[in-house]
DNA sequence: CTGAAAGCGCTAACAC
DNA sequence: GTGTTAGCGCTTTCAG
């Protein structure tokens, strides 16, 4: 029993089973030109010295490392943590390894370290899934850092020769939007995200859109920029519903900032959704248990990080090819929207 | 510009400036036995190379990675996320990387298989982020899968001879259930997370051993098992309920269920905290944007995977003292109240 | 079916 | 200051 020895190597089980290093490999790894008599000797020799290879010796000889660097921002919040729950089970399920980065924040823009110390672990690709905000992306052109594996990127507006997976939040915004519309609210108010963040911009360009396209002029004083937290909500929506008392709904855009608005309308003594509906963005488990229950658009965020994995590995696969020009994809998921009952004043439901 | 070339090797830095390997590899680590032209050309050669050590070969030879190997489970829940988060800040700062697993579900016990990949990847340490459930630890003496690295386990019960940090829900639970005693209700039922969990046997004993010192007497009808999730905890609570209707005051094991808790309670035209207290256990963000705003037990999971993070590297230094005894410690990390309407029936609250 | 030699990219130890 | 040698643990290649 190997109670904290030393780690035992491949010499050591040769020289115990009386083969070579290469016999010891060939067992190791499964070929099938090993006598019976010579593996399964070799087998108790591994167990008993519990032998365990080395990947890292594997990864140096064979340029290969069968792992993944991912780069990841803001896992204390729902969103990023579903996705890399995502990324998890489809590398596990793909026989990957991870290396995991956090950036401290969301705007960090020290790529270059971080870039290198994953190249540097010989990682076969990355995952940037750091969402794109303000100018976090302003390298990815860069040629003075490109790497010979290949980066793929979420949550990011599709750009010209760089892969790219991301869930389609203009379609959510104006999934959402045009359910509010169809419900008969002539209305309608936004609370919007941050708008360095591009998927913020995404939701409130729904908005707007499906607004004219309803025939409604949008005006500045019917909508509020918050943050995503609940906290930033409230000052947003005491401001929206004193500068735009008609509203009768309000499109909210995440589900954290629309409990605090849930909070608010109710303190008001108004209910929803017969005075004001809401609809919010993301469909966290939570959603089903506000009160009342709110409707919102669904992102499936663990799906995305799963299909980054997918891409990602079949891009290092098609790199193999001598001869494959690497071409860049672009994957736009889609989002669907869960009716509840924060936001339908007509009776008949459509779910 | 190397665009998608082959890795550059340090030979090849090291010819192109007309010196050994050698001569490149301290200038690499910052060596000061250097002379500043033969450094300066050479970091000239690097950048017009691209060139980027490679951290498995140095990893190779010193026999130390500076990696982590992270095996959590259930990232798709905030909490096991925001440990994650204080671990990869903890990481970050101390220069160290972290290889991450995480296991499909908590109560797998393929454990064997985890352990391995990491240790072949020469992890200089393992935190054990997986909640202890059942039978999940079972495995934590067993000699034949000890491997000569040290292992960190994370949110369980403290044990003999192995290193642990846990955050003390016991202690929790007391500051919940006293703070509702102190508040003078008199009827205090519980619902309980999944008692196959140590958490949530941990958080039940406090408030059954609180109760008995307030001269109660615990019934079975005074609480009700639930799994964590909103979801579970409405039929928990109508349960609950029904079968106790004296009931003024609930302790809930976690924030998820408060939430559907306060819709139960709303629906049925209680006022909180008049006729029902409402605590929770988690303070995740949303709690304070509850309605009313949720008195619950902040834990600083961040916090505990930062801990962990220290623990485990002073531990790795420790033993690299040739004639060092490996001793292994617990660190308990204490909860605090947080105050807030959904349980101040008194109106002088103690913020 | 098995083994010997070479080497992946790097650094420790020692020489000069 | 700088170079040489050896070797970390493994697999590839080629020989037998």
């Amino acid at each position: 029993m190997p109670i904290h020895s030393k780690r035992p190597t491949i010499k050591e089980v040769a020289s115990a089973a009386g083969v070579s290093t290469q016999t010891v490999s060939r067992v190791v790894n499964g070929r099938p030109d090993v006598s019976d008599e010579t593996r399964s000797r070799v087998q108790t020799i591994i167990k008993d010295l519990g032998y365990r290879p080395s990947a890292i010796a594997r990864s140096l000889i064979q340029q290969r490392s069968y792992t993944l660097g991912v780069v990841t921002a803001g896992l204390k919040f729902i969103g990023p943590s579903r996705t890399l729950n995502g990324i998890t089970s489809a590398a596990e399920e793909a026989g990957y390894s991870l290396l995991l980065k956090e950036m401290s924040h969301f705007h960090a823009n020290d790529i270059v370290p971080r870039l290198n110390s994953l190249y540097g672990m010989h990682v076969d690709g990355i995952i940037w899934a750091v969402p794109e905000i303000g100018d976090n992306r302003s390298w990815v052109n860069d040629l003075s850092i490109d790497l010979p594996i290949p980066i793929l990127y979420l949550a990011m507006e599709p750009r010209e020769g760089v892969s790219v997976v991301s869930i389609n939040n203009y379609l959510g915004g104006r999934l959402a939007v045009t359910h509010l519309v169809e419900q008969g609210y002539k209305h309608i108010g936004h609370i919007s995200g941050p708008l360095d963040w591009w998927e913020a911009r995404q939701r409130m360009a729904a908005w707007k859109d499906v607004m004219s396209e309803a025939g409604k002029t949008i005006k500045d004083h019917h909508w509020v920029e918050a943050n995503w937290s609940s906290a930033s909500a409230v000052p947003a929506m005491e401001k929206l519903y004193n500068q735009y008392p008609e509203i009768d709904a309000i499109f909210v855009a995440n589900d954290q900032m629309a409990l605090a608005v849930t909070k608010f309308v109710c303190e008001r003594g108004l209910r929803i959704p017969q005075d004001i509906a809401i609809v919010g963005f993301d469909d966290i488990a939570e959603a089903a248990y506000y009160t009342p229950p709110l409707t919102t658009v669904r992102q499936d965020q663990h799906k995305l990080g799963a299909v980054a994995v997918q891409e990602v590995i079949k891009i290092i696969e098609e790199n193999k090819n001598e001869n494959h020009v690497e071409e860049s994809r672009t994957i736009m998921l889609t989002p669907t929207l869960v009716v509840r009952e924060s936001s339908t004043r007509q009776k008949e439901v459509q779910k």
